[in-house]
DNA sequence: CTTGATAGATAAATCGGTTTTGTTCACGGT
DNA sequence: ACCGTGAACAAAACCGATTTATCTATCAAG
């Protein structure tokens, strides 16, 4: 059906092997009329190589996935155009598969990647699939994770500074006069990756550090649906005692919810309760109180991972060890935290 | 280096073709004991077929591809959301490919997912590749057309009814007692795709049709940056004569600068000027007013396009012609357009 | 005892390229 | 006249699978 470099060769009077050579830019084997000849019956014919079958051969693909926790997640999108980008540049195709945080789906993906023997890969992963992704790196597919690092597999990863983040933020909340700082994050107990897990620690630890009041109940460990978190901030405010006057959301999707719950409350940010976010998104500014956030360099990142996968395909980090980069959040201040950020 | 169907023969002390035999599992063709074997043997080394060698052969990839005009825009992410369950459902690959609106990246990526042989392509395109998309077509690698539709090309396509859509939304309009109606809506003049058209036109039919005061001003083409918006708002609100109550945008994107620059300009919504929006955005209920809007069913267009394109791929739509199929908008009701949405 | 199925495999061709190795021929030097 | 060399191309092997044709026992029927 589709012409092939046979239908070329035979359509020029002329051997496969030299359309061949004139496919991959080596002109020097042919004469220039050869080399002309060869173009126009291309053009005539709308000639398009199959790229599997030189991938077969070449035992290269030329393209690297990005496998994600969730295309709905604002920083994963812009990590995305990050990587976009930088394959453009490098010539490489991006295939982009949305595992949507679930690790069988996760799985799925790395194995059928595999098998389309895609040159390597980065990944926001679930954790749960350790195993694989160690194998995968070793055998000769590089993977670099981003957003997520899981320490038992040793491979490249680019993060950001959790702890410093955490930092930034509760400074912030004391400069605007919050001693009474309550902390939400979804469950990490059981989650074999990082942030969560690093926030909280470093929420711990700046709380006492900073001689705030911390107790361990403030620490909030719970999923983001309505009730839930309904439930979780009636204890918090209720009975005697002092009361939680900021809430930090340890992530986007329990910041969101956060607003959303204090919403329908009809309490007010951030006179009634502030309200300060880790990660930025995309309308955090368009809401009644535009949210203050704790920000990743999301494309940064996800332009950097890719750089160092591209680097590792190209062998061109043969003697470096795997390395965990850091990326340094940034505050952005608007105004749910209080006057000044105006 | 990896391991290949050799391998495992030579380890089961057995031919390649009872192996290829094993891994499409006719079984039927050799003894339980070599079919034992041979599990074991794949298990013992790991063994993973190669995707391009089987499709290479094979001719066809099992692998469908959706190329989207924006991975930001959450009316897209909703459609792939449908398309990815779909293609679980069915067990075809999903490969995501972000265009970013650009016709020559489109064209790239077009090209790109033709030479990797893959089965069929989704796509919301952003109609300058036409004569791309029909050769595809035609030369047995199905298209389908989603959200925006090319009347120039011959596919199938999956749309919303726009002209209804419209109707909704006026008449939601007068309802709250609005008769004096702007629609921005981005530039079409020059575009090639339908939606941005049809609606400006839906638009004008049916401001006229319900006796509604229609002056070609108040259909605004414009771009949805701060400053030209700012200016054609001001344009609408000076002078004499009757000013707009309402403004209707016309998609996601310029609803939603709609919003932020009638915030900037301490205009109250719905007090001031309401709102209503075309495409519904996951945030439209958390704004300090919520949005109300006109929305698509979009999981649902995405899943049926890939349950289309499927379909061609399988030849089980030999004898139908190419089909436009209509999607109904809903009118989700918020608070942006008066009292009673409440 | 020959013939014909049949079960259980295998060898070889094939997919569409790339790459290695050969071949042919012209030409320059001696 | 002979050799060596390089330019220009072709033949064949190869990549890792699938598929088709072929082979070899074994056993039943005639």
């Amino acid at each position: 059906m589709a012409v092939t470099i046979n239908d070329v060769a035979r359509a020029a009077g002329i051997s496969k092997s030299t359309v061949s050579q004139y496919l991959n830019g080596r002109y020097e084997f042919m004469s220039l009329e050869t080399r002309q000849r060869i173009k126009q019956v291309i053009e005539e014919l709308d000639y398009r190589p199959n790229a599997l079958a030189r991938s077969l051969k070449q035992k290269k693909t030329h393209t690297i996935a990005a496998v994600v926790s969730s295309i709905l997640n604002p920083f994963i999108t812009n990590t995305i155009r990050g990587a976009e980008d930088y394959c453009k540049e490098t010539g490489f195709n991006l295939i982009l598969c949305n595992a949507d945080d679930d690790p069988k789906q996760e799985l799925a993906y790395i194995q059928t990647l595999q098998s389309k023997q895609i040159d390597g890969i980065i990944i926001s992963t679930t954790g749960r699939n350790n195993e694989a992704l160690r194998t995968m790196n070793r055998t000769g597919t590089p993977v670099v994770l981003f957003s997520r690092h899981v320490p038992e597999i040793e491979v490249d990863a680019v993060t950001v500074d959790n702890r410093a983040g955490i930092g930034l933020g509760i400074r912030h909340l004391m400069a605007h006069g919050h001693r009474n700082i309550a902390f939400f994050v979804l469950p990490y107990s059981d989650s074999p990756v990082t942030p969560r897990r690093e926030r909280a620690q470093a929420f711990r630890e700046y709380m006492q550090e900073y001689g705030l009041p911390f107790h361990e109940e403030w620490l909030v460990e719970c999923t983001n649906e309505e009730e839930v978190l309904a439930g979780q901030l009636d204890r918090l405010l209720q009975g005697p005692g002092p009361h939680p006057t900021a809430v930090f959301g340890a992530n986007d999707l329990m910041t969101m919810s956060l607003v959303r719950l204090l919403k329908n409350r009809r309490l007010r940010i951030p006179q009634d309760m502030a309200v300060l976010g880790f990660d930025d998104w995309e309308w955090a500014p368009y809401l009644s109180t535009p949210i203050t956030v704790v920000a990743q360099p999301s494309y940064e990142m996800g332009r950097r991972a890719t750089e160092r996968l591209i680097q590792r395909i190209r062998n061109q980090l043969l003697g470096v060890p795997p390395t965990l980069e850091y990326y340094q959040p940034t505050l952005i201040v608007r105004r749910s935290c209080g006057e000044s950020g105006e």
